[in-house]
DNA sequence: GATCACTCGGTGACAAAGTCACACAAATCT
DNA sequence: AGATTTGTGTGACTTTGTCACCGAGTGATC
């Protein structure tokens, strides 16, 4: 049935039956649990990812063990890096980690060269997310290269928080999510928190003034 | 004449007589001389762009000014910027300069969506240079995060010598490739020289001992 | 060939960020 | 309750980035 198929990935819409009955002759799906490995770096590739629900995060590990986020992946959407690596027929050169429970099409390769030549509205969806991806790489390169560790921090904060001001991460998290060191953030953190902008508790923060937090994100 | 088209792109061989007539009648050849800037960050693009001979650097500018190379283009590729631009309708995200006189082939987006729609050698002349980009920034992120200058510096140089192990290169243009300032250009090298692995000249350097770059290049 | 403007590189002082080694408290486990 | 794990705090130190300024080469011009 091409009915669930669609309901998942709504940019398939107008995909033709044929290529619709393949995608799902071929298709498997997959569920994970949170904190799952999608893949690792520096492993082949084999399959075409679709994630149906669920985020996934997609980031760098240092040799040192430093980690950075690179973006992430939502419902809906599919997972370029696969898709860089089965056409470069490259290795992985980062990890994806699952952030909720996720529910994932697994496209063979095969299939998914079929897709790609057979369909525009697959390669319209294909190509779409590549290229958001490679001018959100772009910018963060800058980021990392030329932007200040607070201004960054303020950004995060007020892009995590949820409607209450809350976010519910430890300080590792947050070093994670900029590509810096676990003592650069609690170190912020205290600044902020002395400037009365945010209340630190263990394994969350809660934002006070989100005001001033954007004085500080838009700051340069 | 699709001669003179398919010596420059090699790849275009197998594009079809109709499309290659298309791309011949639509794209117009421009000249450029060094030092050009083929495009600026926050600007619109309209046209898809192919190196035909001369090569482009593609770099992101901070405010404060400082700059880093997120890398070049050669004779025979394609520009990813513009492909992603122009399928995400997005402004650019970097600045293009010419690092030597450039010729280049301008394709009309109308030409390009028909050549993509049409044409799948064309596809994936445009998905290569895509995917190999990509990876390449993702580690790219990962070396300006957590990388130590001396080691990409003694990277870079080795990358950038000629054969009698010169790099005509200013502290200024090294500090762009890296993304850092000049004085830690300056200071890095005044330690390799006087370590003995190199010899600074006026706006250029030496490589003397190519060995012991070697040895902390790969010395994580 | 003297002067001038400009580019290139050197330097010291300081600020920001990353590293290392611990210490301690809260949460979790048994 | 004790033991272990996890999250955070902190000081000392290193590396990197910033700022201000200097002087030495280089090339242009008169």
């Amino acid at each position: 049935m091409s009915g669930p198929l669609l309901d998942q990935f709504p940019a398939l819409r107008g995909l033709g039956e044929s290529s619709l009955r393949l995608l799902e002759g071929a298709a498997k799906s997959v569920e994970l649990p949170e904190g799952a490995k999608v893949f690792e770096a520096n492993t082949p590739c084999g399959n075409y990812l679709m994630l149906a629900s669920g985020r996934v995060r997609v980031q760098q590990v240092s040799e040192s063990g430093r980690e950075i986020v690179l973006y992430r992946i939502s419902g809906g959407e599919s997972c370029i890096l696969t898709t860089a690596c089965l056409l470069a027929h490259e290795d992985y050169a980062a990890e994806a980690v699952t952030e909720t429970a996720v529910s994932a099409l697994v496209v063979p390769r095969s299939c998914f060269d079929r897709l790609m030549a057979e369909s525009p509205p697959f390669r319209d969806l294909v190509f779409a997310a590549y290229a958001s991806r490679l001018t959100d790489l772009m910018l963060l390169v800058e980021e990392v290269a030329f932007g200040h560790v607070d201004v960054r921090l303020a950004q995060r904060l007020l892009h995590l928080m949820d409607r209450s001001g809350v976010i519910a991460l430890t300080h590792q998290d947050l070093a994670v999510e900029l590509g810096t060191a676990r003592e650069v953030i609690s170190r912020q953190l205290k600044e902020f928190e002395r400037h009365g902008w945010i209340r630190r508790e263990r394994g969350r923060i809660a934002v006070v003034d989100a005001d001033a937090l954007k004085g500080l994100a838009t700051t340069a």
